[in-house]
DNA sequence: CCTTGATATTTGTATATGCAATAGTTGCAA
DNA sequence: TTGCAACTATTGCATATACAAATATCAAGG
């Protein structure tokens, strides 16, 4: 017989609290390079996945696709990235410049002491069970239609 | 012999992806009676710690003081609650109002409605899983003192 | 009393976030 | 061909977040 454990609280202000424990942590090392956690995590995303539209992109990082536009302006004009024509006259697709893929190879190894360090302060398993249950809720809110409310 | 796990990507990342989401789907509940999640979370901390000077509510969220300032204003306006004089001139007291306590009762439901979404949606189990773990992760790095970069 | 250092909160500045509404495009159908 | 629906990105608005600097106050010493 299983006893079904009750969580206790509330998950969306846990999530909070430790987002901006956290974030506060690797921003304080990715200021060595000039960049915010945020920024990036987008940069490395517009990295990795090459010239990619702005919809396409905000949907891989689970953004509103009107918070993505403003994140990348200042990017932009930073000349990180570019957000340039794509095939129809509606779409955009966004490339990080040689700048961009050379000031994202400085954050990573600024993101990489931040990691580091983390796992130090929280024990690498526990920051790997973290990963795991992260990962998981991730990929299941993003199969369902949101707020379907399967009341 | 036991293989330590690698935790693979970013913590920092997950969190944010995760908390996005999860946010999202709170604020879909939260608007029925006019509150944003942050909101909730705040009024909540302040009807349950009684008159509390700000520096400390900050310290109990894990929030930037300042922040905590801005984010009281639009509710103070609201008459939710008031930002009133502490002991000494210097440090003052945040207390709920009437209405707060209300909208407090009311948030509540929609709150609840919302967690038991997320944990059909998640299973109960994981969300039981997940809270035990941010709550660990937030008690180890509230203890140190955040960036001693122990290297 | 006055200075000085510690405390408590607020401002200045910049970025992040999302919903609703808008603007421009495309494709299709009547 | 016009007209409408679907698609893509951006703007308007409000809030969240934090660091650095400014403000105001208190607490001790001298």
């Amino acid at each position: 017989m299983k006893i079904p454990i009750k969580p206790q609280g509330c998950t969306n202000l846990k999530l909070r609290q430790l987002g901006r424990m956290v974030t506060r942590h690797y921003d304080h090392y990715m200021t060595a390079v000039g960049l915010k956690n945020t920024q990036y995590a987008l940069l490395s995303h517009v990295v990795k996945l090459g010239p990619i539209r702005p919809g396409d992109l905000a949907k891989r990082m689970q953004m509103d696709a009107s918070t993505l536009t403003r994140n990348l302006q200042p990017m932009a004009a930073q000349g990180w990235l570019t957000v340039g024509a794509g095939e129809n006259a509606r779409s955009r697709l966004v490339e990080a410049t040689v700048a961009g893929h050379a000031l994202r190879a400085e954050g990573q190894r600024a993101w990489k002491s931040a990691q580091l360090a983390l796992n130090e302060r929280l024990g690498i398993e526990r920051v790997a069970a973290l990963h795991g249950l992260l990962d998981s809720c991730i990929d299941s809110l993003d199969e369902q239609p949101s707020h379907a409310t399967t009341l």
